[in-house]
DNA sequence: GATAAATTAGCACGATCGGTCGTTTTTGCA
DNA sequence: TGCAAAAACGACCGATCGTGCTAATTTATC
């Protein structure tokens, strides 16, 4: 019983390693098995498909994402700090691809599977989507507790927050790695900040009219954080 | 002589056409063929490898992106008009595809490439990055141009404008199509408008120490705007 | 240590891929 | 209209893909 599950997990760990460097789908069974020194079809046996490989490592991609950036954040202080913390994490995270040994300039496997099951129908695609939203709904978590620690103004939308957040996560990802230019981190955390300032509450200010700051376009009621759903299926919630 | 080149623009026609919809590395030869009833060696022989065919596609979605979304925004007002034009532009290409005929919900053909061609060496990855290189020196040249129209402050780096604008772009990308959110644009539209706020001169505002809006992080020198080169390989210049 | 079950190997299949080659058809020009 | 050149065809190649099937081997339990 033990021997199947830890051959099982080598081949995941293995696979999923190789998808950070040339993409799920361009992952072979063939490959895989010379590569664990397992014939193809003695390691076809242990997935009844390679649909069902790939949600596998799926599977195991988004725990990794959980324990290497999610999880670690949450042990930042409450608000923008923890914020901040998700994003550095997830910095790291793009750098190194799955904490487990990634080759030079790994990608992110999330944002590569965002692009090869962004419409063809299937388990895969339900998968991936399912992930991206748990990510921006822990992203709008963390921005609604900046909220409720008076971080950020009580009329940011969260959601709106989250939707920039992850715009400046990929465009780090394609100036570090596409472009390998050295000054994406510098550019990352410059607009981060710009929207963190964008957002925080306006201490010994000037009057000013709102002007244009993350306006408060969330449908009522649609920011509240969804506390039940989020620790059923989603990502690890808030203390 | 016509004959030949007439066939082999309507094979990239298509081609391209499928790239945006299946993704270029899975645009097959044999599909290709029978799509526009051709034998496969018949369609073959206009391209002396398959590489050579999807370098011809890069070309025609690279001038295609000139006709659809650069030259147009050339046709707004310089300046911050300009610029949101050439966002809005951006917008349509990714709803489209390539402005020829592309299934529902198309995706941005350079996005994918992005992702395709990040990492593995040739001819089709040197392409790809130069033409991101370019299209965001096309967007630093618009914002250059804001500054010489007094819209946005002289020490804007407008590499990071160009920097957090594909941002915004990507994450409209994955929240309309992935995510099948309707509010995207709107959320894109806020995100664009606030990044324009941060760099525009402040008019009859109270005095606030400079804060932070798009610091000059840009090294002396290297933010003017290289005319020179981009009339050369880049995308149209500015008249 | 025997034995049943779980695991792996070997082999082959149908399909599809990019690519080659010789032949046939079509084109464009004299 | 004739004829060389261009273009399209059809059959085929070697490689690789995911996937079954059966036999051999290893594991875990009594």
């Amino acid at each position: 019983m033990t021997k199947g599950l830890r051959t099982r997990r080598d081949i995941v760990d293995r696979a999923l390693a190789d998808a950070t460097n040339v993409g799920l789908e361009n992952v072979t069974l063939g490959n895989l098995a010379t590569a664990l020194n397992l014939s193809k079809s003695g390691l076809f046996a242990h997935f009844k498909s390679k649909e069902a490989l790939q949600l596998a490592v799926l599977e195991e991609a988004i725990a990794r994402f959980i324990a290497i950036v999610v999880r670690p954040a949450l042990e930042s202080k409450r608000g923008e700090a923890r914020l901040h913390a998700l994003f550095e994490h997830w910095m790291g995270w793009m750098e190194d691809g799955t904490g487990a040994g990634a080759t030079n300039g790994a990608r992110c496997i999330f944002m590569a599977l965002s692009h090869e099951y962004d419409d063809r129908p299937g388990e895969l695609h339900d998968a991936v989507v399912q992930s991206q939203r748990d990510w921006r709904e822990a992203i709008a978590r963390a921005a609604q507790i900046c909220i409720m620690e008076n971080h950020f103004r009580p009329d940011v939308d969260v959601h709106q927050v989250a939707f920039e957040f992850v715009g400046i996560g990929m465009t780090y990802q394609q100036t570090r790695k596409l472009l390998a230019d050295r000054a994406a981190k510098s550019r990352a955390l410059e607009a981060l900040e710009a929207l963190f300032a964008r957002c925080r509450v306006k201490r010994r200010a000037s009057r000013q009219s709102s002007g244009s700051s993350v306006t408060a376009a969330c449908p009522a009621g649609a920011c509240s954080v969804p506390r039940t759903r989020s620790a059923a299926a989603g990502f690890p919630g808030p203390p």
